[in-house]
DNA sequence: TTTCTGACGCCGT
DNA sequence: GACGGCGCCAGAA
């Protein structure tokens, strides 16, 4: 078999988000289901909030309703927010129209999903 | 060890 | 739409 070494959740995350367009976004479950691990969009919350994002487009994971889920009015939803708003993706609110802005992964994002 | 707590999602009112 | 309930599961208390 190929060589499949076991990457953590964390990383497969990490690895991901770069790979999320400027003007697109995801929702945890989406991001769950892309690392492998479906049904388990907490987990991908709690990694967000842990990991160190650095310079990581972590403002483009919204919930499957299309709403900041940090709590409103806090810093992290005014920049999260900010930062949305600067790559284009209208905000009503504390909603934005998933329809519109969820990211389709494409063959290329598929494949770097992959093991080298 | 057990209980509580979420950057959530889905389904039925 | 909005709400409530339940499933999920890793840390914290």
């Amino acid at each position: 078999m190929y060589d499949t070494k076991p990457v953590s959740p964390s990383q497969r995350v990490l690895q991901l988000l770069p790979l999320i367009p400027r003007g697109r976004v995801v929702s945890y479950g989406q991001l769950a289901d892309l690392v492998g691990l479906p049904g388990r969009a907490r987990l991908v919350g709690r990694i967000l909030r842990v990991e160190d994002t650095g310079n990581l487009p972590w403002h483009r994971v919204v919930s499957a309703a299309g709403r900041i889920s940090l709590p409103e009015g806090s810093d992290g939803w005014h920049e999260q927010r900010q930062r949305l708003l600067a790559e284009g993706v209208y905000i009503k609110g504390n909603r934005l129209d998933m329809r519109k802005y969820q990211w389709q992964p494409d063959l290329v994002a598929m494949l770097m999903l992959m093991d080298h």
